[in-house]
DNA sequence: CCTAGAAGGCTAATGCCGTTAGCTATAAGC
DNA sequence: GCTTATAGCTAACGGCATTAGCCTTCTAGG
């Protein structure tokens, strides 16, 4: 019988699906062969274990993530960027439920860790989006760890069904960024913002 | 030889406890009856299966979470009760992570669900924090999404340490509570608040 | 005090899952 | 066409949650 032509690539890609579709927690070893036409110990020959899938799950997912934000913030600043980031986010998550749940499980390894460059590259993309407002230095880094504990939280939420009524969650979403955003511009260091 | 002498209260508050050590997706069953100094099937005579065991523990989990937050935020208005509620809250889920990654994996069963009054009390709670801030009826709903989202975020994040620099997460989660107390400070109905 | 019955603990066994060892057959390069 | 690396297979192990069935220990009622 003829092969059935798998590759790294193909076995990461797969998984990351099968993980978007039942969970990441809910992605086993057999399940994805069973998805790929082949037989649960052949999987050993592209990738060395469970964890080692999952990782791999984490790098593509946060460049593909990266991707997204960057995507969404090009060309915009300010109040634009961040509606059309955070919006991209969000879509992004919804849409890579399972994807999201492995970045976020993901542990760096080492210094020569794939995922450091990954990460990085979100950090950059939300840091360029604050650049746009002007914010004293001192600040940026407490900026982007609200923006990113805000845009998190409400992501993993939305993602658990958290929220109750479903309706105006789009609202909500909309609601806080406006929050934010007028919040970051009464932050400017250059007037006398001292309450 | 004599008995153990477990029930199931006992069972759930060393599976909580055990969660906390391990981690709420470490947390086994051979694992907690070995710390019972009892047989793993024992065990099934006070919960029903694994997940039955997850549920009680979020249960618990949730109204010691209630508990902790209603105490911060007693007697205390606006600001005050921001801060101390959200402070509790953080501590809380640093000291007890298991519990926390339990509540967040619970799922809901059916309407007579005790963990559906557990999750009102928290929400009371916040929702009773925002009060204070005297804000617009329609408001109020996104408000306290917008609160869940941050604080969340910021928990789990931390929990999770993706915070890289650990020195100054103190000043960055002060610093947010500040930008969320001045944003829902400048967000009241009554004078002219249009930008 | 003694006895019946409920109930907590045990051992043994099943099935699923991740993983490894070793074999076989296929695809690619000379 | 032959050789060699290798993708895929079967068989097997160990750990896990779970179930069945037994036995012993507490406890309630006589």
């Amino acid at each position: 019988m003829p092969r059935a032509g798998l590759d790294r690539a193909t076995v990461i890609a797969a998984g990351a699906a099968l993980a978007d579709e039942v969970g990441f927690t809910g992605l086993s070893m057999g399940l994805l062969a069973e998805r790929l036409g082949v037989r649960t110990p052949s999987l050993y020959k592209h990738v060395a274990s469970q964890a080692d899938l999952g990782h791999r799950i984490a790098v593509l997912a946060l460049n593909e993530f990266a991707d997204a934000i960057r995507d969404a913030i090009q060309g915009r600043a300010g109040r634009e960027a961040l509606v059309s980031g955070a919006h991209a986010m969000r879509r992004w998550v919804l849409e890579h439920p399972g994807r999201y749940a492995a970045g976020n499980a993901a542990v760096v390894t080492g210094s020569d860790d794939p995922l450091l460059p990954a990460i990085q590259r979100v950090l950059t993309s939300w840091s360029a989006m604050l650049h746009g407002y002007h914010l004293d230095p001192g600040q940026e880094i407490h900026a982007l760890r609200m923006l990113r504990s805000i845009l998190h939280g409400f992501a993993t939420l939305e993602a658990a069904g958290s929220f109750q009524i479903a309706a105006d969650i789009d609202d909500s979403f909309t609601w806080m960024l406006d929050f934010i955003d007028h919040g970051l511009n009464a932050n400017q260091p250059d007037p006398l913002t001292a309450r």
